[in-house]
DNA sequence: TCTTTGCTTGACGTTAACGTAAACGTTAAT
DNA sequence: ATTAACGTTTACGTTAACGTCAAGCAAAGA
């Protein structure tokens, strides 16, 4: 793992497309250095990128990981880019504690709508509706 | 509560917009009938409506919905309509079960970024990446 | 030299479920 | 006669995160 390499090389590496490098480029999450017209991606776009998928896997939008980046970078206060990443990991929490909820609840009623479509497969008179 | 109404009414009722309305008819989900170019919605076209609120609520596609209400209409074997209808839903419910648990490792993992986060700001020397 | 890789920049396509706006007709009340 | 409140069709806009060409340059090996 050198510390720079082509667009193709890092794409491989953490599994993406190229494409997707290039979008994330475009919307401001990397910053690559060129040779030329080629873009080349050191240890510290490789680090960001790390940082951006797993944001990804965290569910976050690329807009709101972005915000996060941005305030990384400016550097001056990292405590302020603490605070806000923080505040978004709680809301993010508090989201999917809701979606849990509706889960929950969502698979109460398919439990519900199972067994009624299993007692009107069972029985001859079909006259129920399942959903 | 008439036997029909208008697009309005029926819109009203179950708390959608007309455009929602006209986009069900448009995608074979609904077949009003006509009064000139007006549509008028029958309680046969009530029932069906509430039943597609209901998939949605369940987290079926509109194309799903269809699936499963064309197979209701064609009435010669409920049967069929009760197999498919029956399979979908426990489809939906694996997914939903799939969803759950990638939720409850998510927060896993967002209560520990949220812990380093804490950990970051409590101490002077910031240099960990939290997300 | 020819061909293969790999890179570049556009720029339109995809998906779902409607929102929104334009331009118009109809009925009913004022 | 006019306005208000409904209805109609047609059709482009929205959102996210890329996918999928197209057209072309540039190095590198056969």
């Amino acid at each position: 793992m050198p510390d720079s390499c082509s667009i193709g090389d890092l794409a491989g590496e953490f599994g993406v497309t190229p494409r997707t490098l290039r979008f994330y480029e475009d919307q401001g999450l990397l910053h690559p250095g060129r040779a030329g017209k080629a873009r080349i991606f050191s240890a510290r776009d490789r680090a960001r990128l790390s940082l951006i998928l797993r944001g990804k896997r965290l569910g976050f939008s690329l807009a709101e990981i972005k915000e996060m980046l941005d305030l990384y970078d400016l550097g001056d206060d990292q405590a302020e880019q603490l605070r806000l990443t923080q505040q978004k990991i709680r809301e993010r929490i508090a989201q999917l504690e809701g979606q849990r909820a509706d889960i929950e609840s969502t698979l109460k009623e398919l439990n519900d709508a199972d067994v009624e479509v299993r007692r009107a497969l069972s029985s001859k008179e079909v006259m129920t509706n399942a959903v």
